[in-house]
DNA sequence: ATTATATTTCAAAAATTATTGAAAGTTTGA
DNA sequence: TCAAACTTTCAATAATTTTTGAAATATAAT
């Protein structure tokens, strides 16, 4: 494989990918393209090897900059912005996992402790929702209390703990 | 708030969250009907309920027997069908990250790889590509083996591990 | 074998989501 | 201040995904 065709490859990938992690495919791409290139890239360099349109780039880096993954960067005595992607693997998944707890998990968790505490008014019909809604709240926080540990420690500490975890 | 209105709600919540673990909305919902219903539902009761069509429901409830997380039973002497959610909450989340790494995580990892080990032709750019997606590869291999290892335990593992992780 | 009941299939329609591109807006240097 | 270089906005359009519904298929009782 040359490098042209891993490129794409993997640019392709890490895009179809986005949705794992709740970003739409073009964003996602334009994250692959800046986090393998070793230096920064301005729109143009962008929409040429990307083949999208001005706006749609625009939007995306913006959304990327809102989600804190990617960067602006402007070279003195240049007109034009450069966009680089944050490059630690680590910090990376740290802002991603902080940033879908707090889009959506948390949310989340909010409607079920709402919906687990209605009154029971004795039917089996609630009992059963009052009851599974009090699991899913239960397993889901504490989900998302083990990503925040993860996002709170430094930068060693998800590897060790994994290691531990595994061993 | 009324049972009524908590259980649409939470029937609701659940269904957006469905993009979350990958499946779509309707899916979403007609597992999120069965898991707090106290008996099997069959397809008229599902149409009904969720105002949605037969034959959507009935594609929808096959991807999920699918997925592994609805079971079909049939009732002695009655001729249609009736279906239920895998009720342990443990086991559903066991079940979702299952498939989440078969269907997609394991094929990327794949491909991560493959674009990873390509040849060396001394370019920076070359270099950059295979140093990152190395670095995405360990992660993600490593998160996947964390979750392999939650899947085969015994179903006080995963509380037991995040309660010491937390303390 | 026939009928009544239940389920599945899939092409067409609807709904949703993503993308374009041109006009409006900004910024910088002369 | 003006004009060139660049970026943003957003209504229109395109692409994708989801949903419908009616015909085809299956099943079980008589």
């Amino acid at each position: 494989m040359e490098y042209q065709e891993a490129k794409e490859k993997f640019i392709d990938t890490w895009g179809s990918l986005g949705s794992l992690w709740g970003i739409n495919k073009v964003m996602a791409k334009i994250h692959a393209l800046l986090f393998i290139s070793p230096e920064p890239l301005c729109m143009e360099d962008i929409m040429k090897e990307l083949q999208i349109s001005r706006g749609n780039t625009s939007m995306s880096l913006r959304q990327l900059i809102d989600w804190g993954i990617v960067y602006k960067s402007s070279i003195p005595g240049e007109r034009r912005e450069y966009f680089s992607s944050e490059k630690d693997v680590q910090e990376l998944a740290r802002t991603i996992a902080r940033e879908r707890s707090r889009r959506e998990i948390q949310p989340t968790l909010k409607i079920l402790k709402d919906v687990c505490n209605i009154e029971d008014d004795g039917t089996v019909e609630t009992q059963e929702l009052k009851q599974k809604t009090k699991e899913l709240f239960d397993l889901a926080d504490t989900a998302n209390n083990m990503m925040s540990k993860i996002v709170e420690q430094d930068a060693n500490w998800l590897t060790k703990t994994l290691v531990k975890l595994l061993s």
